[in-house]
DNA sequence: AACGAAATCAACCGCAGTGTT
DNA sequence: CAACACTGCGGTTGATTTCGT
């Protein structure tokens, strides 16, 4: 038995909003407020609308302080900074930005301005070479590299946002390389990891070896399903990696270069996971691109 | 002009957190 | 303290618009 409805579905109207329930809701709103009660407000406005319906359409459209129109240059920065900083949070970051909603932002981010950054036109404010972060967000040089170590998410105890990737167990050695470095290749957009490899590990469940499909599980307790690579990202300290049977059989010198895709866009995925490497026992194997969002992911 | 593909964005969904009874 | 009600959030969907051929 599932949790009750929020309101009758088969008697609330669904679908983009006419001009006169915009009229209808802004008036009341205007002169009773949200009374702080969603649910009951559409009865009183005479909508015959959700109560979820209504207050989405009022924090995402009819609120007076909403800026419509495109983002600017400033703005840009600024979400991209955020996105580095806390990724997908999306009403923290539209907090920062006046007049735009989370929706917006949201949407914002993953039309346009994700492909800005991959084609480098924007980038994260997130790290530098130096761990600094810059002034400016400015592309980064072709074949720049970034010390992962001195990024905020594995370095900083007071910027971290994302737990960092140090977990180890019997089963599941997990540690930081403390000599790697990340470039990125703008010309083919390959982000590649050199150096330190050894060091740098997560020991692979021999149970998943005959796995096609199956490349990410995780552990995770009371959760019947992971359908984001964000979270892959937050509870990574309790994944086991597995590999489909055909990249396990690429190994090489050349593999020893890779990297890990979360999905959070460069250099975001490489804080938290790309600065490692990871092996069968006895038989190491590190496949050029591990893409987890589009992983098939199931609870371990 | 017509058509399909890609991009856009408003709206919906389900879940987690919090407050209330 | 449990059950319920409600809000807020992030992910996803799908209708509409724009673009390319």
């Amino acid at each position: 038995m599932g949790r009750a409805p929020c309101c009758d579905k088969a008697n609330v109207k669904r679908g983009p909003w006419s001009p006169e329930e915009d009229a209808a809701l802004k008036t009341y709103v205007d002169s009773h407020g949200t009374g702080g009660n969603w649910i009951a407000l559409p009865k009183k406005a005479g909508l015959r609308r959700c109560g979820k319906s209504c207050r989405l359409r009022w924090l995402n459209y009819l609120r007076p302080d909403i800026k419509h129109g495109g983002f600017t240059e400033e703005e840009d920065n600024i979400i991209c900074n955020l996105y580095g900083q806390m990724g997908s949070r999306w009403s923290a970051i539209a907090s920062k930005l006046h007049g735009r909603t989370d929706n917006d932002v949201k949407n914002y981010w993953n039309t346009k301005l994700k492909k800005k950054m991959i084609a480098g036109k924007v980038c994260l404010k997130t790290f530098t070479e130096n761990g600094i972060l810059p002034s400016t967000s400015t592309p980064l040089p072709t074949n720049q590299s970034l010390n992962i170590q001195n990024s905020p998410f594995n370095a900083s105890p007071n910027q971290t946002l994302v737990p960092p990737i140090l977990e180890a167990n019997d089963n599941n050695a997990f540690t930081i390389d403390q000599n790697s470095f990340i470039s990125f290749d703008q010309t083919n957009h390959h982000e590649v990891m050199h150096g330190g490899a050894a060091s740098s590990r997560i020991n692979k469940n021999t149970n998943d070896n005959n796995s096609n499909s199956h490349m990410v599980s995780l552990s995770q307790e009371g959760s019947s399903s992971i359908s984001d690579s964000s979270s892959i990202a937050m509870n990574y300290n309790k994944c086991v990696v597995s590999q489909p049977q055909q990249q396990q059989q690429q190994q090489s010198d050349e593999s020893m270069d890779k990297f890990m895709d979360f999905g959070f866009g460069f250099p975001y995925d490489f804080a938290n996971g790309a600065n490692c490497h990871y092996e069968r026992v006895g038989e190491v194997f590190a496949p050029e691109w591990v893409d987890f969002s589009y992983a098939d992911i199931k609870p371990h």
